[in-house]
DNA sequence: CATGAATGAGTCTTCATTCAT
DNA sequence: GATGAATGAAGACTCATTCAT
């Protein structure tokens, strides 16, 4: 897991590394406020590079959509991975659920990349998408057993209930109390009655 | 309020209503499960038309969407209008919020219309979408007082987890007991602990 | 000569020459002011018909255009038959020069119609546009033959100078000194020095 | 003053600059003889390229057209600079005269950009022609100080008698004698009497 | 390796003309 | 005869992707 993980990479110098860093930063950025029909070009400029090196780096606009989510994934995973690990149940799900939806923040294109894991045939996609449902499996069944979560709830609901928390704090905007109203509405309702 | 609705239309011939209305019919499928990137000329092959013809009854692809959520905003307003008369709060406001989900399903540009009701600069939205919001402060504030719903809660936060709801069920897919499921998790939420 | 010229007219109704007019009159207006690319459905609506209609009084949209500078070159036509028909050839010369110019304004793509004489292959057009060549040729020689107007200029000329003097006072715009002093040039300058 | 002039461009790659140039030739060529209506995607086959290259160095067609316009004044402009400044006014203002028809020669829509000047809203035309305007209304004054020219002819008469002349020669074709004898009419037109 | 110019298929939209009502 | 709805071939412009410099 050096890289940014994927089929054989030899290690890029140390410019094309910077250049691959900053584009995906960037493209990162654009995509979430702009969505994603963004022009490639738009990119690649406020990289402070050519297109020519866009498509060096990522050979088709969909795979640099794809890095960005692997990214954003990777993230994700790490902080699940973590709760996985923990020892209090109920607040480890608790906390992943929150974690999960803070860092899918932005343009919920990206939750959805969560989603797709199964259908989506880009294999960095679904190995980590695939790794994060592992960890909320786990963590969803500890819940369950500590009787802090209904017990009827699935894995895919989670996910759902996931990509529809982010749906709608994205739709709300900036307000903190309101939004934690939100979260606080669905958490409790996770909990059984 | 038994036609096409807005801003007052002369009849058409028997031919372009029907026309008018299988684009109308055509361009709500494809702009749901294809998304609004969608070509307009295949919408009017789906249709049975030509591009002219779909160019003649909406001066713009835009113009097209627009009458497309006008109209499904207007059938949510209708439903929401007769719970907002209802007499029984609590369970009309649950109702309601059940409509409002299986009315916007599909790819969720339509939920956002509503939500969008005070930025957005087409007429005939923001009539509708302030119609449906009125109803459903109504609602939420029946409810409220009835002891049915968190006192805390106000329209904004509400939209937005109808928003969420759709987002999480359009993600779901079709299994119908998950769907209650989590529709049970987010009504229970809205409910005081 | 009863009707609009050309080949066997059976006699229109009522009504229906009534709307032929109209067309004409509007036609002329619209591509007067904004240009021969107008669209057909603009020229039908403004003279308060239906684009069929249009369509069945002239063929093709060309064909409208067609109609509209012969109707201009008939009225120059009859103009200039008269003046060749007077007795003081130098006068009769000049007259005819800002007649056809008078009759001219406008979107100078009429005058040009005038010019493509014998390129175009519109009957109607060709046969009004040779008359007022035929008399054109006869006034000149006239006021060659009286000494008023410079030996070696040919009919070629004198048209492309019509054209012109058209374009230059169409370039100019509405004051009638200014207008005046156009023609002067270009009057004094076809007397012999 | 060496290029295509207008506000501070990059130095274009070789091939790149080849493009560009071979573009506005054949848009030069294609607006003149076909009229500004020609498809954007003639010129481009014309030129060798594809559409995208076209519209990559031109944003619209429009800026193409006014390149082009741009690219004709400048030519006339450095001509009648070079004129302003000689020292016998009669003769540099015929030929002047002269030299703007000449360089104006084709679909007229050029010489109408000149006399647009004031009105019309691109900075780079506006600029050109406002020069031209001013060199010749110093040959004018020049010309009529010296009395060779009729002393109550102004600026905008002059400018709309050079729209006129080009389109008489535009109407005329090709015959040297004939467009001479057009030209004679004109100028000698313009002496006092 | 990086650059950005070139490509051309694809998208929206217009408009002359036809034809069912 | 009149109407105006329907048609579809263009036309301007965009943008992912390729490739010469």
């Amino acid at each position: 897991m050096s890289g940014t993980g994927g089929t054989q990479e030899r290690p890029l110098r140390a410019d094309a590394a910077r250049n691959r860093a900053r584009l995906l930063e960037v493209a990162t950025e654009v995509f979430t406020t702009r969505g994603v029909d963004a022009p490639t070009e738009d990119i690649a400029r406020a990289a402070g590079v050519g297109v020519g090196t866009l498509f060096r780096h990522f050979p088709t606009k969909e795979a640099l959509l794809e890095a960005v989510m692997v990214r954003r994934l990777e993230s994700i995973a790490a902080g699940t991975a973590r709760l996985a690990a923990a020892g209090e149940p109920a607040d480890a799900f608790f906390d992943a659920f929150r974690l999960v939806v803070d860092r899918s923040a932005g343009k919920d294109a990206f939750t959805r990349a969560l989603a797709a894991a199964g259908r989506n045939p880009h294999a960095a996609l679904r190995e980590t998408s695939a790794a994060i449902r592992a960890h909320l499996g786990e963590l969803l069944a500890g819940a369950q057993d500590a009787g802090a979560v209904r017990p009827d709830l699935d894995l895919p609901e989670l996910i759902a209930l996931l990509v529809g928390a982010n749906s709608a704090l994205e739709q709300l905007g900036a307000d903190p109390a309101a939004r934690e109203r939100i979260l606080t509405v669905v958490l409790d309702g996770l909990r059984p009655r």
